[in-house]
DNA sequence: ATATCTCTTGTACAAATGTACAAGAGAATT
DNA sequence: AATTCTCTTGTACATTTGTACAAGAGATAT
């Protein structure tokens, strides 16, 4: 019946072991899955595996190199563009907003993309598999210090050293977000989805806008300040 | 010379053995390690391990007990100090290091330990392995719900799922610091030692509270409101 | 047609894994 | 002194792992 008798479900070997490894990786992290289990599920042999990619922290590698380059350049364009916003405040907005969104949607041509990726990128920091930690520092983020000086900018007097913290954070709201979404549903008895990727957006970009924005200078109308400067 | 010629280096064989897991859970997850790794750090016999926890994750489970409950015990004990603060902020704040304090420094008896068991759950969460899943759901945190009801009742007019979400940052913040705090020195250019608790702990509060404390509605002097609401 | 090149397949292998279990050591109880 | 109980030890075993490699399929080039 089927034209095709034996053949594989995607068109191109290597890119079927990539998307099937990336599926995986970003499931159960780098170790606890095989090469065995990446061959079947991608339709292929497991010596066709480490043909095109030697290694097993071989796809890794060629998985990191097909994102992060778009997604970098995607963040850089959008910081651009948010740094020609005048207003302080909206300006931070877009800014954590240029910072997230290429993390959720990456370029187009990869399907489904993005939050796949950074979901594996979460699993593989806590991982912290020596092979995985080698890549993962090699690819290293240089956007990251373009993003933070650019939220400095808007925070007039704030302590670089907070921001560095705050931002970490962030990135830490991000990871576990993407990782334990049913946490959220629980919580919330249902009330809210966990794993809809706009309101999440939405919600920790308003979260680190205001732990962020109370960093600044108090100007006209002052922030609440930290309670743990005692200030009568 | 020695007097003990053959004898482990832990009185205890069995706490020798939790210690020895413990430890290399919090540095590499559960499946990374193996039992024949526990058994030479802890110096004891493999079979001694399944003798006295059965299972590998006999020993998962033995370590949450221990800590689980002190641990929970002490946060309910600190809420319910801080509860009777009457400032709003300053019982915010309160209420977040009675989180906080109790995950990083556990009961005394315990040697280390708040901190590393932290972590070690951070991990797990993770790494989904199943068997790990399952322990975690099982002792399940029922503090957290004391936790957001107390939270909740410092800011008035605060939407509920807006708390969930930003509490569940909160500890996102927590377990990736606890996971990457290299990753802050390499910002910071090293002005920042990111594996400092005490200044971890201040940090998370500080942020922690601004986030939350943008929720309530808006008193006396309003603080900096959610830019994508747009108000005029 | 013959040779070359690219890729797929199947199999092989040493290493490591979780678990099971027989044998016995050492103290406590009878 | 004999028995029982608790615990330790060493070994065995099936399974799974990452990687290596020989054999060949299928197209392209000569």
């Amino acid at each position: 019946m089927s034209p095709m008798p034996k053949a594989p479900a995607a068109a191109d070997p290597r890119s079927a072991i990539l998307e099937a490894a990336e599926n995986l990786f970003s499931q159960r992290g780098f170790g606890a899955v095989s090469l065995r289990e990446i061959a079947r599920e991608a339709k292929v042999n497991v010596g066709s595996v480490t043909y095109h990619f030697h290694d097993k922290s071989g796809i890794l590698e060629a998985i990191y190199t097909r994102h992060t380059r778009p997604m970098n350049a995607r963040r850089l364009e959008l910081i651009g563009e948010a740094k020609r916003i005048e207003d302080p405040d909206e300006r931070l907005t877009a800014i954590l907003r240029a910072y997230l969104l290429p993390a959720f949607s990456s370029s187009d041509d990869l399907a489904g993309g993005g939050a796949r990726f950074t979901r594996m990128r979460a699993i593989l920091s806590a991982e912290g598999n020596p092979q995985a930690r080698e890549i993962i520092a090699r690819s290293f983020d240089k956007t990251t210090r373009a993003f933070i000086d650019a939220i400095a900018e808007c925070l007039p007097g704030a302590n670089r050293n907070d921001i560095v913290w705050r931002s970490q954070f962030l990135l830490g709201a991000l990871y576990y977000t993407l990782i334990n979404p049913q946490r959220i549903d629980r919580l919330s008895d249902g009330a809210v989805d966990g794993s809809d990727q706009e309101e999440a957006i939405r919600q920790i970009v308003a979260s680190a806008f205001a732990s962020l924005r109370a960093l600044a200078r108090p100007e006209a109308c002052s922030a609440p300040q930290l309670a743990q400067t005692e200030q009568q």
